[in-house]
DNA sequence: CGATTTCATTCAATTCATGAAATAAAAGGG
DNA sequence: CCCTTTTATTTCATGAATTGAATGAAATCG
């Protein structure tokens, strides 16, 4: 596996049918042919050139066997045919792992280190010091590496330039240039709330869904949305900051400088607060309970505990409205609920749609189905991968 | 001019020559390849197809005479190689007129009916009518009609299903396909907010905004979003319904039935009803103040009168808040604020800002420019115009 | 085993965009 | 007034990409 020639992967119908199979699995040709309205001969002939250029392959584990006539040959991407390297930044922590041409990725090393108190170029060291330990570590198999990813925390401007993070104290650095020039491999960054997105929309059954909204709860509360099929990264990078948007104008302090946003009624850190005050809990690091906390919360919440139930109603019917506005503007097709702290999510629930009820006439509520999604691994990686893989451009 | 192919004007790069010269407004070939991308040899080819067909001629008063080297040929559309009917359905109102191929209007016919009284029949046949004389009134030199577009206030599905308007007590009708069916030709329904953020869109000077939502203040808040440079309809054709995302949770009942929505502190009625129960003001169909009460409204406010100042302020505040969480979840790089209610805008500017600064970091204010924009005339009709020259698709 | 069905490939034909070269139409300079 | 320069447009041969039609391949069914 010598000769792959990744430059030729931008001629749009190779990549789409690239796309195709990343998305659908191992997939027949002439399914393929539906999906992207494509002739038969013409899959042919760039399956073909895919073939011998190995970067796809027919799968052995033959399966759908059923029905009259020749049996289909299903193919998929190898996953060894390239591969990049995906960073996550996020506060106090730094994550890398090997993403492969599939998608999918490797074991993930992370490294704790003070990142609030990081000067911007002791942050692009610390990067290039992680991709480095990373890019040693590739396994010889692999084909070329093409590229590096990197998802944070805070807004991104143009996919290169890190306007504000709550992980830092510098702003406006460009952490995307001075990692490309050092490995001489394109490279962008993104918001890793709309990696989540991404990697959830990219679920077979999500992939007719052309609005969607998804919401991360948590110490904060994110969001990132798919319009019209795409992921929506306002030019600017803000944006989908949904855990700002008001329930009360002259609410309690949040975390940002401002009054009565969602995360300062919903947030981990709001619930926590507000439960230490009336309940006897230990009094931690404020700012960032920990999942034990939280979960003993919910515990107590959910053994009937009149103070904690009453906060995860106050959190639903705040998160309520903050969904109300969202779909009074949007109109998206559905809401997931995700994040850490969707394990309150049953204890929202009910005064979440009662909220909703209240705040929404039925024919605009009726238009967005709303339900929580499991948070079982952090999809942060697995979506600054795909968007490397889709080749940098936002789609 | 009886041999116009206008159905070969799919494929892709004479649809997008057609745009381009009808976006740009007269120019000459070379310009046409910067703008598209394209080699003047296949711009050449292309608009010699297109000179042919008589969709497009060479400009006679030629202009840009300055400079050395042969003179560019400036091209321009011909407006009558085709046309298509634009309608306009709004609360006890039926407009209707003559769309060009370049994009523009004829003379609009009027007729005031009983809208709410109406059954789903009688508002199908009340618009053929209104078609049928528009048609019948289609001067000689056109071109072949195309398709016809219906602008209507409220919620559509899939451009043709009126799921609800403010303007019928009938609910879910399909006001495309009979209409469709008895002309035998494509309809296209769009609601009228999306049909004016369109037609504002297409100025040459708004080309290059990516992210654009078009705020419109009157009896009602509407808006219209453009996303990624497309037109944002959610798949269900609710969305942008800004007016009714909420300002004070327990605040006064709006139209819609629900509590707090900015509409009921910013479109005109509320303003009037406030007013009204403050000042010795007539009192009118308290749904739908006049032009000139409303204008009497504002210049009681400029004068200084503190009573109508405070409104206005009130008013300016919920703008405010509305607009924060639009860009907290948006990010859009430009808010245009239009309408007939913009003739107050000045008097709410002080406190929407003051309100956008209290409710949003500056992080994110930053990214947005928000700016009145003129009402001069009503751009409905225009924008459902270009819609059916795009070709039904959104785009 | 032959008929039928479904999947995949081959090949010639077609369409479409392009680079290079030619042509067109002006200004400027002697 | 003619020749050069400059810019705009067109012509033409070339090449790339997609496709319809025909063919081949591999299974099931009776």
């Amino acid at each position: 596996m010598d000769k792959i020639d990744l430059d030729h992967t931008q001629p749009l119908n190779r990549h789409r049918i690239l796309q195709a199979v990343r998305l659908h699995g191992p997939l027949a040709r002439v399914d393929l042919g539906g999906i992207i309205a494509l002739s038969p001969a013409s899959i042919s002939s760039i399956t073909g050139e895919l073939m011998r250029d190995g970067l796809i392959r027919e799968v052995p584990g033959n399966d759908a066997g059923r029905g009259r006539g020749r049996p289909k040959v299903m193919i998929e991407l190898t996953p060894t045919a390239a591969c990049m390297i995906a960073v996550k930044l996020s506060i106090n922590r730094i994550e890398v792992t090997l993403g492969d041409f599939a998608g999918g990725i490797g074991p993930v090393q992370a490294r704790a280190l003070n990142t609030l108190e990081l000067t911007s170029h002791g942050l692009i060291e610390a990067l290039i010091e992680m991709i480095e330990g990373c890019i040693a570590a590739i396994p010889a198999d692999f084909g070329p590496l093409t590229g590096i990813g990197l998802a944070v925390q805070g807004l991104v401007h143009s996919h290169e330039t890190l306007v504000w993070s709550p992980a830092l104290a510098v702003r406006n650095i460009n952490i995307a240039a001075p990692v490309a020039r050092h490995f001489n491999l394109p490279v962008i960054a993104m918001n890793d709330a709309d990696c989540i997105a991404l990697s959830i929309r990219h679920r077979p059954e999500l992939q007719a869904v052309e609005n969607l909204a998804v919401v991360m709860l948590g110490t904060g509360i994110g969001m990132g949305l798919i319009l019209g099929g795409r992921l929506h990264s306002a030019s600017s990078g803000a944006g989908a900051e949904f855990g700002h948007t008001k329930y009360q104008i002259d609410g309690p302090l949040c975390h940002c400088g401002r009054r009565g946003c969602i995360e300062s009624f919903v947030g981990d850190y709001a619930l926590y607060r507000d439960a230490r005050s009336m309940l006897d809990l230990p009094n931690t690091d404020a700012l960032h309970p920990s999942e034990e906390q939280m979960q003993a919360l919910v515990d107590l919440a959910e053994s009937g505990h009149p103070v904690a139930t009453s906060l995860f109603q106050q959190a639903g019917r705040a998160l309520g409205y903050g969904l109300s506005n969202l779909i009074a503007l949007i109109g998206p097709d559905l809401v997931l609920i995700t994040g850490s702290g969707v394990r309150g999510y049953q204890q929202m629930e009910t005064e979440m749609r009662r909220s909703l009820d209240e705040a929404l006439v039925d024919t605009l509520l009726a238009q967005t189905e709303i339900r929580s999604y499991p948070w079982d691994e952090d999809l942060t990686l697995r979506g600054i991968v795909l968007q490397v893989l889709a080749g940098g451009k936002i789609s």
